[in-house]
RNA sequence: GGGAGUAUAGCUCAGCUGGUUCAGAGCGCCUGCCUUACAAGCAGGAGGUCACUGGUUCGAACCCUGUUACUCCCACCA
């Protein structure tokens, strides 16, 4: 069979990923292994794959190959999630696109078209992530809205309300006037703009006094109902008890004292809209003010001014109604400008909520919204993670979630949309008062109307949907049915799941409350440990936005290089909670690396094989070697998985295959051109060969599964070659382990490669040609100088016709120290005196001066008295070690000025 | 305003309990090589006052003070 020279990833990838699916590989079912449960972040149903996805999914790919080979029943659960806001803003705007206003549609309507969007978008990401080679148990594939999920949903909703855990208030809100919706406080997000602070003159009813209010929202003086000042500030003792008039609005409103006011910011006077700030709503409160509330849910102007209005204010507010909020801010600058009531305009820079999904500026809005009490919850939560039932990856995070968890507020869990579970909630008018009744469906509520109120008329069902994150903290339970059916076979095998890979900024959004979930419904929590990536950025350190256009497409890098390339090329950047700077070039280390091992296929497969032939020595110790150094670097592989280093995992053995193997290992029984390997080497090395593959194959799959087969089909007959072509699989064999290896056959090849790399430089220095073949000597005596078992190997590697010990120095050799062993190569020509002497005084001085800062230490008497003995004896052999050398150079520059 | 983190080679990062893994790795760079597996390659090489400062110690990249610079999270300063 020929293969060709380079490495063609498309083709492989396609073939093993059908396969794998074909037999099911992925898919898992309850039996008597040990699971090892993942659940996939559902990524948002109408999304598309992004480098975030790429580098979140590697790892999880990763992870759970491991954890399959290594015998787990693994189960890597995927799915999507319905993600309300974003999902519903994507189909509103697609319906406008085709003239369909939201607003004329009914509630049905709506979701008939979403749930076509969904059909039809939904799942492209699921579909992408195979190309990545994900081994996902897709058979499983789950979405947050799907009638498992969404009846969980409820039944939690009706669960916790009976509990007393969730209620309904009254409060202010987050509001979004583009969804039309409330979001949580954890939605909001602050983002540093450049605004002006605006300086009004408010006059003091009756006199021609002002006092001056700086504020950065000048149109929300139309729900001005005080001005408030510190108490102790002597500039407006004056003013206790007076009333002054908004400006342009004409309205009297009180002066009122209060501590909360900071004296130094502005003028140290601030105006008070108690329906659209939440301090000042605060404030209200407490004052017993009135709430002018000015904004359409829109974010336009109303019109409103409150109650007895005086015809003018009337005049001027109506002035303003249907504007947008910005439009309006402008318009009534103008107003106030032209009337003189603006002192003056600065530039201020501040913090303005946004909204999440939709990025709308966040308004304070008062409303009724359902939320869901935090505090007994956020207790457990904190306290598994602390008490290190669930361990963070890195530990650092901890801070953060105890800082979150420690500072919770309540939960506000209702949106104004129609794409959601639409909350459990029945509404009645009673004697003139509105009662609830919370239940899972409507017949079950009308039942408890008419238990608990006597009621049998009509019941109006809440018209919000929840936050998609309250389906989403019952992922872990919810895929394996626990809340509907507490114990069956799947939840009690599969939960809790074994590690949760994430971004750390949902680390409160989900993570958080999933362990809250955990708790509250399973009694345990829903996973052992938490690895958080870190954010994908580019190679400037900017995060990747569609904005900036600074964000590739995984799937044409795929294309490039190839999915294991890509797979390398994330994890070889990405330690844990690292943010990455993301180079494509990285990929090319990885596509390289893929080309690299399928090279040593074709040259491993190229070969002769002499049954009859004897192993030479050489050969023995060559395997013997790889054997040993395999053994070391499993060790090391183990404990870097052990502690989630991935990154350092992949670059142990990416070192053990490119450097170990390839450069070292194949490079010593490489048969000469034409002259056939003998077969118990060529045994031993497709052995090697194989658990290589086995090694890398969680990190790069596909190219692992297409030379495993082709090692496993080397001298099968055709009719076996169908069979393991048919029936096996990399995926499922055994991950191979650590074992005891022999530390000094490393040693001694750390010798032979010194000698070999000696001889090399001196041959590139000294313009010789690698064909032209040297002899070696080495100063017999030195213990730690053994070059006997690699005898063979140094001379093959290093083209070299023999390597003897000797007593004396050979005349007009070249020599090079070895530790403190010196070892020469005769020269046939004339060596340059001149030139090897400048070598060997610089080398002298290094090593004098070596040795001075040893002796330094050792003629310290409080060294030499506080320093264990171990440390001690060690700077004595340094001390001889040094002075051997220093002898031996001496030597030879003696030699060579004679 | 509060909290957390980071600073080591041109870049990205290791460096565990202070001492032979002590100044490392990968990439990049430089110099030779198309040597019959691979130029997506081979061989060799150069690169660092471990951010700065003071201290503890026989001994500091590592522990402690302070300084500087970045990053992230949280918070209602209009």
């Amino acid at each position: 069979m020929e293969l060709a020279s380079k490495y063609n990833p498309r083709a492989v990838e396609e073939k093993w990923y059908s396969y794998w699916l074909e037999k099911r590989l992925f898919h898992s079912e309850p039996d008597q292994r040990e699971p090892y449960t993942v659940v996939i972040p559902p990524p948002n149903v109408t999304g598309v794959l992004h480098m975030g996805h790429m580098l979140n999914n590697t790892i999880q790919d990763v992870l759970v190959r491991r954890a399959r080979m290594q015998g787990k029943n693994a189960c890597w659960v995927p799915g999507t999630d319905h993600a309300s806001i974003a999902t519903e803003a994507k189909v509103v705007k697609m319906l406008a696109e085709k003239g369909i206003d939201k607003r004329s549609l009914t509630r049905d309507e709506f979701m008939e078209h979403a749930w076509q969007w969904k059909e039809q978008y939904g799942g492209i990401i699921l579909k992408q992530l195979r190309r990545l080679g994900a081994s996902c148990d897709w058979e499983r594939t789950a979405f947050t809205m799907d009638p498992e999920r969404y009846e969980s949903v409820i039944r939690v909703f009706v669960d916790l309300y009976n509990k007393g855990l969730i209620y309904r208030g009254v409060r202010m809100v987050n509001w979004d006037p583009q969804a039309l919706t409330a979001v949580s406080d954890e939605e909001v997000v602050y983002k540093e703009s450049h605004s002006k602070l605006f300086y009004l003159r408010y006059r003091v009813e009756g006199e021609e006094r002002y006092i001056v209010v700086a504020t950065t929202r000048p149109e929300t003086i139309l729900g001005d109902t005080a001005v408030c000042v510190h108490p102790d500030d002597d500039r407006y003792q004056w003013l206790r008890g007076k009333r002054v008039v908004v400006p342009g609005v004409g309205r009297s409103v009180p002066v009122i004292m209060d501590e909360y006011v900071d004296r130094e910011f502005g003028t140290g006077a601030l105006k008070i809209t108690p329906a659209h700030d939440i301090n000042d709503y605060n404030l209200g409160l407490k004052y017993g003010l009135e709430s002018i509330d000015i904004f359409n849910d829109n974010g336009t102007l109303n019109g409103a001014v409150g109650q007895n209005p005086v015809p003018a204010e009337k005049e001027a507010a109506q002035r303003y109604a249907g504007l947008d909020r910005f439009a309006c801010r402008k318009q009534i600058m103008k107003d106030l400008e032209e009337a003189g009531l603006v002192e003056k305009v600065e530039d201020y820079t501040n913090k303005v909520g946004h909204s999440e999904r939709t990025d709308a500026v966040i308004e304070p809005k008062l409303s009724a919204q359902w939320f869901v009490r935090m505090e007994g919850l956020a207790k457990r939560a904190l306290e598994v993670v602390e008490n290190d039932t669930i361990h963070f990856h890195p530990a650092k995070f901890k801070n953060t979630y105890r800082h979150w968890l420690e500072n919770i507020k309540d939960w506000c869990i209702s949106r104004q949309l129609w794409w959601g579970q639409r909350i459990p909630a029945w509404y009645f008018m009673l004697d003139g008062r509105q009662e609830t009744v919370v239940a899972a469906s409507h017949d079950e509520a009308a039942r408890l109307a008419a238990e608990k109120f006597g009621y049998t008329g009509e019941l109006r069902q809440d018209e919000d949907v929840l936050d998609t994150w309250f389906s989403s903290w019952l992922w872990p339970i919810s895929l394996f049915d626990g809340i509907r059916h507490p114990g069956n076979p799947e939840i009690s095998y599969y939960y809790p799941t074994a590690d949760l890979i994430t971004a750390p900024d949902i680390i409160f959004f989900w993570v958080a409350r999933m362990i809250m979930a955990g708790e509250e419904y399973m009694n345990e929590v829903p996973f052992r440990n938490v690895y958080f990536t870190g954010i994908v950025r580019d190679k400037l350190g900017r995060k990747m936005s569609k904005q900036l256009g600074n964000s590739p497409d995984p799937i044409e890098l795929i294309e490039k290089y190839g999915a294991d390339g890509v797979r390398m090329g994330m994890l070889l950047t990405a330690p844990a909670g690292n943010d990455l700077p993301f180079d494509e070039a990285i990929c090319e280390q990885g596509r390289n690396f893929s080309n690299k091992l399928w090279n040593a296929l074709r040259l491993v497969t190229g070969w002769q094989v002499d049954g009859e032939a004897a192993q030479s020595p050489a050969n023995a110790t060559a395997v013997k070697w790889m054997e040993q150094r395999m053994a070391q670097v499993l060790e090391e592989v183990e404990r870097d998985f052990g502690q989630y280093r991935l990154s350092e995992a992949l670059m142990a053995s990416y070192k053990l295959a490119w450097d170990d193997f390839c450069s070292w290992y194949l490079e010593m029984v490489k048969p000469a051109h034409g002259e056939p390997i003998d077969r118990a080497t060529y045994e031993a090395t497709l052995n090697l060969f194989t658990r290589l593959m086995l090694m890398l194959h969680p990190f790069m799959p596909f190219v692992t599964e297409e030379i495993w087969h082709t090692l496993q089909c080397i001298g099968k007959s055709e009719a076996e070659q169908k069979a393991i072509m048919e029936s096996q699989s990399i995926m499922t064999q055994a991950m191979p382990t650590a074992s005891a290896y022999d530390q000094r056959l490393l040693e001694e090849f750390d010798t032979a490669r010194e000698v070999i790399a000696a001889v090399r430089n001196l041959r590139g220095s000294r313009g010789l040609s690698p064909k032209e073949q040297l002899a070696v000597s080495y100063m017999a005596g030195d213990e730690r100088f053994r070059v006997d078992r690699f005898e063979g190997i140094i001379r093959k590697l290093g083209n070299i016709s023999s390597i003897d010990a000797t007593n004396e120095k050979p005349t007009g050799a070249i020599s090079f120290m070895i530790g403190t062993t010196e070892c020469f190569v005769p020269m046939s020509q004339n060596v340059d005196r001149e030139a090897e002497l400048q070598k060997l005084r610089a080398d002298l001085q290094y090593a004098e001066g070596f040795l001075q800062s040893v002796m330094k230490k050792l003629s310290n008497e409080k060294f030499v008295n506080g320093a264990p003995a171990a440390v001690i004896e060690r700077e004595r052999n340094k001390q001889r070690d040094a002075e051997t050398k220093i002898a031996a150079l001496k030597a030879q520059i003696e030699a060579l000025q004679a």
